[in-house]
RNA sequence: AACUCCGUGGUGUAACGGUAGCACAACAGAUUUUGGUUCUGUUUGUCAAGGUUCGAAUCCUUGCGGAGUUGCCA
């Protein structure tokens, strides 16, 4: 279905066509491959759209693979948060979940198969020494003084590493290949090291653990993976990963095809460097609605279509981009400007009186719940003699292009009446304490009235006694500069110190009592808010998910 | 000259030897009971130099620029 939308393929897509047409392939396998050590974010959604994508598209499927081969930084909390991350993000991999320690039995046999081909060897060298003897970019490396081993003797250590008899550390079982190749990889790459730890599924059973290089491609291999996506860094592990397959008596051909990883500006994507925020306490959690992760993404309240669809505007390519920020938000603006329940908020109120409306009446408006779709009707809105305005909706001297709220002017308050200011209460400070205004019955739900007049503005409003209170989370960019992670000095230098504002007493409409937990709404003329799970029977609290597109804000800025 | 990969408006991406298009951003204007939405218009680009060709963003050569790679991480 989606095929037939975009107009164009990526350069994977048109592989995996020409794949189909030569039969090659009569089928399209996928796999996401997750190691189960962090949470997952916005760039891990690229690769998560393009795998379970390509499945949907071409009839295929993808598998949920993780990549737990290395026992001391895996933990099954994260197993458990990316398989929902990946649930909310509106995929699934029905009965094709694997971890790659389902297959340690057949790599350690795999691994025992090379040491008798001559094609790998115990190596007793410390890890400095293997560094040494690496050579470097520039010079080839040195073999190995135990390169040589012979088999018999090989197959005995290997045998007694896997039995726990040696230290960590003591010994690694090597690929036999080429010192002196000029990608690194291919200088006798570790196969199997020695772990003292407890895996997360394992247990204690294994006392060694293959690398990643030794477990990907035969993983995908033992899968019957068709296409092995990636990100670009390893691409020079390519040759390695072919390596592996043309040596060892795997069931299929899995292709490995590199891409160009996900970037944002004004924002961090290492897991170095999300960890940190969060231990160092420079943000709430993994899921802070101020992180890249999914789950903070989920908690500010953009909607998984939104991830969606900005995934495929990105597109697939294989040259380092960074992406604008901007373009996230319009993704998200778009979803929700179709989807979100309108609703009146003011986050900064100035109490308005209006002296000419019955001291104990009260009316109820209807409101529009969304105007792009007209099927959803409207909602009740209560008004009354005492109400509350925006502060920013009123300015005692406003300049020429100021529409709203002034001494002497009228707007129309909107769905009510049109409304005049005459007179500027103020405390001994000089502070404005309220707004006296009078209404024009004739211009009763907003309508303009028989007289021709009109207003230049539309504000919000909402009934003082009817308010529901809230608190407001608003939320900018994390840091203050496009690329924190570019330049001299330390990414946390680049902290954005105003990433949070906190409003706590902002007054709603009394309709938002039912909004749901996860539910983003907008508040008219403000933005997108989500209800956030912190919220309480007494006090609702909202994140501000991205706000409108402000044209008056720009012009005032200028 | 280590090796590999990659260079298209401000950003992201298309054009598969035949009109450089789309989205975001920006800037104008129209509509509007959200300074929102919608609609219209405008500005800005093929890294460079050679070559092949009737014709080059696309093919070739050279140069320039960027990224990745020297874990017993993935």
């Amino acid at each position: 279905m989606s095929t037939a939308a975009s107009p164009s393929k990526d350069f994977i897509r048109e592989i995996i066509d020409q794949d189909l047409t030569t039969g090659k392939h009569d089928g399209t396998v996928t796999r996401f491959p997750p190691e189960p050590n962090g949470y997952l974010h916005i760039g891990h959604a690229k690769s998560i759209c393009l795998n379970f994508g390509i499945a949907q598209e071409y009839g295929g499927r993808c598998h949920l693979r993780f990549d737990d081969t290395n026992p001391t930084k895996e933990d099954v909390e994260y197993v458990d948060s990316i398989k929902e991350d990946i649930h909310w993000l509106g995929f699934d991999w029905g009965d094709h979940l694997y971890f790659a320690s389902d297959y340690f039995d057949k790599l350690y046999e795999w691994a025992l198969h090379l040491i008798k081909e001559g094609k790998a060897y115990v190596d007793d060298q410390s890890s400095e020494e293997m560094r040494a003897g690496r050579g470097d970019l520039q010079t080839p490396g040195t073999d190995s003084p135990f390169r040589d081993r012979p088999v018999e003797e090989n197959l005995d250590l290997f045998q007694r590493m896997k039995e726990g008899e040696f230290e960590d550390g003591s010994r690694v079982l090597r690929a036999r290949i080429d010192m002196a190749h000029p990608n690194l990889n291919m200088r006798d790459p570790v196969l199997y090291r020695i772990v003292d730890a407890v895996h997360h599924r394992t247990g204690d059973a294994w006392k060694i653990y293959p690398m990643y290089d030794f477990t990907h491609g035969q993983s995908d291999a033992l899968e019957y993976v068709t296409h092995s996506l990636c990100t670009l860094e390893f691409e020079n592990h390519r040759p390695l990963y072919d390596w592996f397959l043309d040596n060892l008596p795997v069931p299929s051909r899995p292709r490995q095809i590199e891409f160009s990883r996900l970037n944002l500006n004004y924002t961090v994507m290492s897991k170095r460097k999300l960890l940190q925020l969060v231990t160092d306490g420079y943000v709430s959690g993994w899921d802070d609605p101020r992180m890249p992760t999914i789950s903070g993404i989920r908690r500010r309240g953009y909607p998984a279509e939104a991830i969606r669809s900005f995934c495929k505007t990105i597109g697939i390519t294989k040259f380092k981009s960074t992406n604008d920020i901007a373009l996230l938000e319009s993704s998200v603006r778009e979803v929700l400007n179709r989807d979100a329940k309108r609703y009146m908020a003011v986050l900064d109120p100035i109490k308005v009186v209006i002296t000419n409306y019955p001291v104990d009446q009260v009316e109820e408006f209807d409101a529009v719940i969304n105007p792009e779709d007209p099927e959803l009707g409207t909602r009740k809105v209560p008004f009354s003699r005492e109400l509350y305005i925006e502060r920013a909706d009123f300015m005692e001297d406003p300049p020429k292009k100021f529409f709203r709220l002034a001494p002497g002017k009228e707007v129309r308050f909107r769905c009510a009446y049109f409304i005049r200011c005459d007179e500027v209460i103020k405390d001994d400070d000089g502070e404005i304490l309220e707004l006296r205004c009078t209404f024009d019955p004739e211009t009763r739900g907003g309508e303009n009235p028989p007289d021709g007049r009109k207003v230049k503005a539309t504000i919000h409003w909402v009934s003082a006694p009817h308010a529901l209170d809230a608190e407001v989370r608003l939320y900018d960019r994390l840091f203050a500069t496009e690329d924190p992670d570019g330049g001299d000095g330390d990414f946390l230098d680049h902290l954005n110190p105003d990433s949070l504002e906190i409003i706590s007493n902002a007054k709603l409409e009394p309709n938002l009592a039912s909004a749901e937990t996860g539910e983003t709404v907008q508040f008219e003329r403000l933005g997108y808010f989500a209800v956030d799970p912190d919220s309480k029977e007494d006090g609702i609290v909202f994140n501000r998910t991205v706000g409108l597109r402000d044209s008056w804000a720009k012009a005032k800025g200028k």
